[in-house]
DNA sequence: GCAGGTTTTGTCATATTTTGGCATAAATGG
DNA sequence: CCATTTATGCCAAAATATGACAAAACCTGC
């Protein structure tokens, strides 16, 4: 399971290294060393590339040409990259999504179990102070499961 | 269980000492050296890996599109981190959880059952007055069980 | 209070991880 | 087809985490 959440600097061309633990679990877990990272609200959402052709399966059992399938598949597919990660365990993030989300020091990776988010720091500072709010409210969502 | 309050020091390096009753306990009931330690409230929460990973599975049933579930794992796994105890009974803690929680010095240990917290000394003297209003308040919650 | 063991802390050496630099390869655009 | 940009591979420095050992602090039973 990818957990926890880490610092790590981007280079001028665009090179970043994948947290070490996150790379294990990738070996581990998943058996593979290519990640799919794709546009998802403010920042990069990162699959396993098996896990990704999963939810890939799933999506074409949508109806295909409904408005909100289209522009969903737009979104997510339109913008995902296979990347593989190199010998020094980095990768490079597509210049296109860079420029998109002002991706240029610090990137923050958090892990959420199956797979984990690349954030600019700056956007995760605005954006955490707003999901721990909704975490305080959906604590006790899991009393109920 | 996990009970008691216990002062440690922390290390330059981010390295501390489980106190042992918590040590043997994580052997003996749960058959564990691993813990995961993750950010709540103004500490650090720690359980042992069997627990957590009960507690994942859980958290896997939810819908995962949903905003609420994604803030919510964002917060609770985005900070959890795997620690392993050493030959010496210490643990390493993430520099980035230091740093959140001003852990530099004195940490206060706090057994809580099944799982058990870290705070800064200074937080904790704090928070406890806070606690203790509370526990005068709610005493008879126990009344109903 | 003292001797014995256990627990906690400090220090140093070693391994791992992350970052930077540079040279080469591939892609892009005119 | 060439020039310019962008990506990749490789090596090495810096930062960080881990392991091993030993000193200090502490319980515990006598």
């Amino acid at each position: 399971m990818f957990r926890g959440q880490f610092v790590h600097l981007i280079s001028k061309t665009g090179r970043v290294s994948i947290p070490s633990k996150f790379r294990e679990n990738l070996k581990r877990a998943h058996k593979t060393s290519k990640v799919i990272i794709t546009l998802f609200e403010n920042c990069l959402s990162c699959y396993p590339l098996p896990e990704w052709e999963k939810l890939e399966k799933r999506i074409l059992k949508l109806p295909r040409f409904k408005k909100n399938t289209v522009d969903f598949e737009r979104h997510l597919i339109g913008n995902a990259n296979e990347c593989e990660i190199d010998t020094e365990g980095r990768i490079n993030i597509p210049q296109i999504l860079r420029k998109d989300l002002g991706l240029n020091k610090n990137l923050i990776f958090v892990g959420l179990l199956t797979r984990f988010e690349i954030w600019s720091e700056k956007s995760w500072n605005v954006n955490s102070k707003n999901s721990f709010k909704n975490f305080q409210r959906s604590r006790d969502v899991l009393d109920g499961i």
